[in-house]
DNA sequence: CTTGTTGCCTGTCTGC
DNA sequence: TGCAGACAGGCAACAA
């Protein structure tokens, strides 16, 4: 499942393939997956900026906003010919150079947005993991207000944009704290580590174009390399790379 | 305000 | 081999 590292390396390979092109039109092949809240035209628009908050992508049209999440199992292919395989393909993006960017979506639970302006959905999640202006002392004083445990304050994404089961899982574990304990009581030296591990999880996942499960691909179909590197999501029962114990999963 | 619950979806896996 | 049911999981909508 796309989470931040995934999204980023989406946005990156868009910024090459499809910066400067015009829409030539928008198909809507599962009408929930395009959701609509805007009512200037598409068409003849100009992708003039790539972004990415969270787990969201945007694409800054000339005059309005393209927001896009791909939950689980959603994908944005770059498509130069038409002989490709419709299964799963909820939208296609059509370029006025013949070109496409196809939304697949298995379990439709992704959305392309379409609003006036990116912030209109964007203005309910919190500060993105890698903003380089959420430093430590940041970091730490929005752990400690939450009460909740600690893993579902990093899943919250009104806190802390951009982290999932992945890379939330991956950097307790460096850190060495448990997913259970409560984020308020958390001491800072713990917490100063989180920040750390945290931050360099993320940016070596991106490093690696991201994490594959099972459905993650770039635009180019192309899976990810960074599902080599983790040492506890997805290895319940295998030893613990820190203490040899078997993991165990706990919810 | 916070926290918890439900529904959205379909492919894959498990047990009979 | 077939089939029902569990499971996976991010987020919106809703309830408390």
């Amino acid at each position: 499942m796309p989470e931040l590292p995934e999204v980023e390396t989406v946005a990156r390979e868009l910024r090459v393939l499809i910066l400067g092109k015009t829409i030539q039109d928008i198909e809507v092949v599962w009408y929930k997956s395009f959701d609509n809240q805007s009512s200037i035209p598409i068409s003849g628009q100009v992708i003039k900026k790539v972004g990415r908050k969270g787990k969201y992508l945007s694409l800054q049209l000339t005059r309005s906003a393209l927001v896009i999440h791909l939950r689980m199992t959603g994908q944005l292919l770059y498509s130069t010919h038409f002989d490709y395989d419709n299964t799963h393909i909820r939208a296609k993006i059509r370029f006025n150079d013949t070109t496409e960017l196809l939304f697949k979506d298995t379990r439709k639970f992704g959305r392309i947005y379409h609003v006036n302006d990116a912030g209109d959905i964007l203005y309910k999640i919190g500060m993105d993991a890698i903003d380089p202006t959420l430093d430590v002392d940041l970091f730490k004083s929005l752990v400690k207000k939450s009460s909740v445990n600690i893993k579902s304050f990093l899943l919250a994404q009104n806190k802390i944009a951009g982290v999932g089961n992945i890379y939330a899982d991956e950097s307790l574990h460096r850190a060495g704290i448990h997913p259970a304990s409560l984020s308020n009581k958390i001491p800072d030296v713990k917490l100063r580590n989180l920040h750390t591990h945290l931050l360099d999880i993320l940016h070596t996942a991106i490093e690696n174009m991201g994490s594959t499960i099972s459905d993650y691909r770039d635009s180019y179909g192309n899976v990810g390399n960074n599902q080599r590197f983790f040492r506890v999501y997805q290895r319940t029962g295998e030893a613990c790379l820190n203490c040899s114990m078997p993991i165990s999963k706990v919810r």
